[in-house]
DNA sequence: TTTTTTAGTGTGTTCGAACACATTTTTTAC
DNA sequence: GTAAAAAATGTGTTCGAACACACTAAAAAA
């Protein structure tokens, strides 16, 4: 067995804090020596597989009581040398750029671990499609991998195909949304709650007066939930502050009036100093402001897309909150390779952080 | 050998895009089948081990040329068997709580690779001794770890023991701050200038008017390049748009004279509005402006010392700046377990996120 | 008592890479 | 032409876990 020591030194002019992180490896066969069996009796008792006296269980439970056994992955990972199959579902880029970093996250994911036998396999839906959400998982579950990571962007429907998982025993973990249903076993993603208060921040802290306008742009089956909790954390913010000195408007707009609504919404609401976009569509927003020249306007909105990190340089967007989807997508694979092949426990819930992008850090976040 | 397809389904109501990141895996006895050679002449090929003759290591290139082929790493690590020693060295936490986060990270690159056979040893200086920092690292080199992993806060001294690495033939790689030498093979850290610019860009996001100080809190051996840089990006950030609006003074202060003086320099300068401070010593400046009860004024800060948060939640400082130390050192340390364990590459640069943060997103920065 | 069953135990093989060592082939020397 | 040296090649073992299989011993059935 392999031993290392843990020590403290001392010396001359200071002292030498030293951790040492290692830990004494034990064998099967060291097990078996010390408890007097043979390494397969040993096997026996480790993996539960019965046939073995109750004199012999003792002993070999008593030394596993003594030590720590670890045992060796590389070993066992090459004995099984089982192909992990993984099937990611996501919405299709082509629909919404939104989700075009989630496939460079996914590819990080496998390239780090691509000495492991690993596969993945990525699929698309349409988000504006339930149809092809069901259609899609069930191609999936006939290909019946060991785990699927999906964006469960419909309640009902994701409840409905993760019961057909879990009866065809398919691991499934989810990313981008919370499904409150206790069937979810994993999600990685933002509390968009918190992130509404990020963003109620940002707009104390700029603005000096005036009112705040909140602002949906709905899209067809771009679940609403996602914009609703935002705003509840943004206007949850402003009433803990005792005394806000803001009014707060709720401004809802949709294609293809968007633009004529907009306007007509400011032009009544002239106290509006900023404005808060819970979609990543913040660059319509400035598009307009921009032209109707008002400067004075303060806009928070999400996401590092082309368009508004544009937008924030001239000066229109000031913040820009990351929902990190390439992250979450990142984690939630990593979540299920780890799972497989070090055995690690899949976090339930994995809350990314909230980052505040500006114009002079956003390269670090679309890197 | 291991076999995966890659394909594109047409379905019914949606084309399904699929993506497959699995590869063909093929194992030395495979390249000596196709060959028409022995596992152990491929062996000799890979490892250039010689004893081959033309005709035999032609056949093998041939088949190597024509397939990926990628060792697996699970078995080449269990047949070496080897334990990976590396030496962390940082300065002592108790001399600067600014670098606790550190052994956490480095804490969390151990539990990730935990099924490995990595030794890892966290050596702490004294910060303010260049002595310290010398004897501590001729003790690393006397235990001869394969690769060292330190912060080189002092210029010469780090070349110095460097050089003395480089003649046992232990990597060093290096996280915190960077020293302009082509000895220096790796480096994790900021872009201290650019997190000037992050700084100067959240000053001028928020102030309407008034003028800007600049202060640096000057420490022992604090090295003074941090504080100049930071400076310098945000000064530049403000030289770069045109007719800045804002007057910009630098305050050098030092203890024990530290309030005093920047009362008198707040008395002597009443337009200053803003305050960006260059280390993680905001909550000194805090202190005061709570004292001298002036409300108006914008603080912007380095790092998430618990002292940092409370002046953060307490208004009296609006943004800081998180350095990022915990993921430095866990990159840094991440870095070189795959270089050893998969061969990859250490990349000779790598600049963290230079993450804003207000009271609302701190807590994901600091978990 | 002998045979069959079954509980209990140990041995041997496999995974893929690495390397020691044995074996075969070729070259050089005499 | 034969012996010795050198070059080339193949075989076998190891790492640790997993599991098939063979074996022993005791219990049950004949």
């Amino acid at each position: 067995m392999n031993c290392m020591f843990s020590s403290t030194t001392f010396y001359l002019y200071s002292i030498i804090h030293y951790i040492c992180h290692m830990k004494t490896k034990y064998t099967i066969k060291d097990i078996a020596n010390l408890a007097g069996v043979s390494k397969g009796t040993v096997d026996r008792v480790l993996h539960k597989r019965g046939k073995v006296s109750q004199d012999a269980l003792e002993k070999v439970n008593k030394i596993l009581e003594e030590i720590d056994y670890q045992p060796n992955l590389m070993a066992r990972s090459l004995k099984n040398n089982k192909i992990f199959s993984i099937c990611i579902l996501l919405p299709d880029p082509n629909s919404d750029p939104y989700w075009l970093p989630c496939i460079e996250g996914i590819q990080n994911a496998k390239a780090e671990f691509m000495p492991f036998n690993i596969s993945l396999e990525t699929f698309f839906f349409n988000p504006e499609s339930t149809k092809s959400f069901l259609e899609i998982n069930s191609i999936i579950i006939k290909k019946s991998p060991d785990a699927v990571l999906l964006v469960p962007l419909f309640f009902k429907e994701t409840l409905n195909v993760i019961e057909k998982y879990n009866a065809s025993k398919i691991l499934v973990t989810t990313f981008n949304n919370q499904i409150q249903s206790k069937s979810i076993k994993s999600f990685v993603g933002q509390d968009l709650i918190q992130s509404g208060r990020v963003a109620a921040k940002l707009l104390d802290t700029i603005l000096k007066k005036g009112d705040i306008a909140i602002v949906h742009i709905n899209e067809v089956f771009k679940n609403a939930i996602h914009m609703q909790e935002k705003e509840k954390g943004f206007r949850n913010y402003f009433e803990e502050i005792n005394g806000s000195k803001y009014k707060i408007f709720t401004c809802k707009l949709k294609h293809p009036s968007f633009k004529k609504d907009l306007i007509d919404f400011l032009e009544n609401h002239p106290s509006i100093s900023g404005i808060f976009i819970t979609t990543s569509k913040a660059y319509q927003v400035a598009e307009v402001i921009e032209q109707i020249d008002n400067s004075k306007i303060t806009i928070v909105g999400y996401d590092l897309l082309d368009k508004n990190i544009k937008y924030m340089k001239k000066g229109i967007i000031d913040f820009l909150i990351n929902q990190n989807q390439k992250r979450q997508a990142y984690l939630g694979t990593i979540g299920l390779i780890e799972h497989f092949i070090f055995n690690k426990d899949i976090s339930n819930k994995l809350l990314l952080p909230i980052d505040i992008v500006n114009t002079e850090n956003a390269k670090y976040y679309t890197a």
